[in-house]
DNA sequence: ACAGTTTAGGCAAACGTTTGCCATGTTCAA
DNA sequence: TTGAACATGGCAAACGTTTGCCTAAACTGT
């Protein structure tokens, strides 16, 4: 035995492929066929005789064999892969959210591969055709965009999840939160603290999320103060770092600082702050920005930001949960998880709602 | 033909694998074999008459084939997949190189999977196999933690690439930075400074990494001010967040505020802030920390941290580089990216040495 | 004793590639 | 005219699985 595995690698030109064990080792050193190892290995024993089932199991064990998934896959549609498509992965959130999959996948003995789409249609649909040509499972989209390919995955009834932004051809299972409500939340907070002049900043392209979260913002305010003015302006798209500086600068040039913001992700209310420093403008104090999502570094380094958290560590599982029913066939719907307005002042304290 | 498909597909059960068009039909479209196929589709263009090279490329454009990376890669290790095993995600340094990496190893037609191994060496190893039964064709380990199956894989002569902590077995290629000559840096800084108590936090258990910077700086004061006191103090492991403010507590409460610190990792000076804040110390002005990472976001909400850059941004055309030549055969030794201090105070002006 | 059933397990196809080797047919030079 | 060289392209194995079907032999019941 040692010798056959010694004089095989001394005389074959290419390392025998994986080097892992296989199928057909355990095959030959059992004296047995493939098909009896493999029916064996998983698990349907009463194909053989208890002597070979237990000679089979011993050689599996000391062996260490585990089905190669290339193979498994190659085969038919069973490669426990699934792909997460994301828009640039430097976004704390989509990091929360990518390590939350991550786990909850390799609970149920997924791998994940992650895909970072830098938001650009081109590169999502790259990825869906090379995720689908690696016999992906399923695929996680968070933030999708439209584009042709995701369109023709729809129509081959593939399993995807839309997470954060709603499928931009519309149906299709949703992991978020209630945005509209987060805005309202948003206002609550603002009136609560006694602002007068309130006023929001947003990219200039409105995805779903983020329009919802202004509407609701809007309208809670419009609903609890008639004919009070909302100023509203917006950045140019991409970085929301970028894009809260820059439409921070817009409407404080043309209005001064309002009392109260409402900046629909944390990372524009980061940008706001930049330009309220660089204008000698104190937050919270003169200006008090609302964020959304909660990054987790805020109880660190930005107490100063009151925000509405967003539950992503356990988007996960939620994800999990929906791709496992899409694949069952059963119909899935939105999973909307709670959010929770986080209250901080810039002493440092944080105070739960 | 399109009877014999149709009844095919009648009365097979599962729907047919992928859905892709394969080697196979292209050869029935054009009537010829799968043999040529493949070798037109990969440039092999003298096996074949010049009429037939033209009615397959025709084929393939027009059917839109693409080689499936999966029967590839069972045919033999031409799987174009490298992975990637990082501790936690949701460090910001961890996300910059991956995204750095994806991007690089997608410039060069691979596909990178990443893994989470949360610090853990049994998940570490979990992975390892778990990715050399995809045929992953290298390794990408960032702060790698000594474990069976890396000991392994490094016998085996498996393609991996260190990043940001050294191989703890010793040799093989690295990715990182002049660690000492950082710590020295960041010595030389507080001094400029004025700083005349420093002090130093870091984890328990010291990586490489972190006892290298700190080991610098360290040095460093030695030899400016010889007889000078340097504090040190540690805490827990784990989130260098939490062990910032721990090892700060310890600190403070030990000796009082130094009026200037090494934080290893920008992390770690976030938790310093927080336990700064909680105690009414003024940051920079009381005490000046000074950080390693130089985390994006800093110039956005940390304009009180000076902090060491590292390059995470060309970690990945670094990492394929190597793992190109590595595979390739060439022996890879240290790669050392340059660092560069960017000093920060409160004001918001950042001034680039 | 004989048909029928169960037990134990092997065969081979299929998934999509790649590639060494073989088989024709044509052309060319001596 | 007869090899040799070249052009063109197919065959089949291999990678690791899974699974429908087949084949023996060994039972069971009457």
């Amino acid at each position: 035995m040692q010798m056959e595995g010694i004089v095989n690698n001394w005389h074959r030109e290419p390392a025998p492929s994986s080097g892992q064990t296989s199928l057909a080792d355990i095959a030959v050193e059992a004296g047995v066929s493939v098909s009896t190892v493999s029916r064996i290995a998983n698990g349907d024993l009463g194909r053989a005789s208890a002597a070979t089932v237990a000679k089979v199991q011993r050689l599996i064990a000391e062996r260490g064999y585990r089905p190669n998934p290339v193979g498994r896959s190659l085969r038919g549609g069973d490669s426990r892969l699934v792909a997460m498509l994301a828009p640039n992965l430097d976004n704390p959130a989509m990091a929360a959210i990518a390590a939350s999959t991550e786990a909850a996948l390799r609970a149920v003995g997924y791998v994940m591969i992650l895909c970072d789409t830098h938001d650009r249609p081109d590169l999502q649909d790259e990825y869906l055709r090379a995720m689908r040509s690696r016999f992906a499972e399923g695929f996680i989209v968070v933030s999708a965009v439209a584009s042709p390919e995701l369109e023709a995955s729809l129509d081959r009834r593939e399993p995807i999840v839309f997470v954060n932004r709603r499928n931009p051809y519309g149906g299709g299972p949703f992991i978020g939160i209630d945005n509209r409500r987060a805005g309202a939340d948003a206002a609550d907070h603002l009136l609560a603290c006694g602002v007068r002049a309130p006023a929001v900043i947003h990219p200039a392209e409105l995805s779903s999320t983020i329009r919802e979260r202004v509407e609701g913002f809007i309208d809670r305010l419009e609903e609890r103060r008639p004919g009070l003015c909302v100023r509203r302006y917006d950045g140019p798209g991409g970085n929301h770092l970028d894009c809260g500086y820059a439409a921070a600068k817009r409407l404080t040039a043309e209005g001064g600082w309002p009392d109260g913001v409402l900046c629909p992700s944390d990372l524009m209310a980061y940008g706001l702050f930049r330009a309220a420093g660089e204008q000698g403008v104190r937050i919270p104090d003169e200006c008090c920005p609302v964020g959304i999502d909660d990054n987790d570094l805020n109880d660190w380094i930005a107490p100063w930001l009151s925000s509405i958290k967003i539950p992503y560590r356990h988007f996960g599982d939620a994800i999990v949960t929906s791709l496992r029913d899409l694949r069952a066939g059963s119909s899935v719907g939105e999973v909307l998880l709670p959010h929770k307005l986080i209250r901080r002042r810039s002493g440092g304290e944080t105070i739960e709602n």
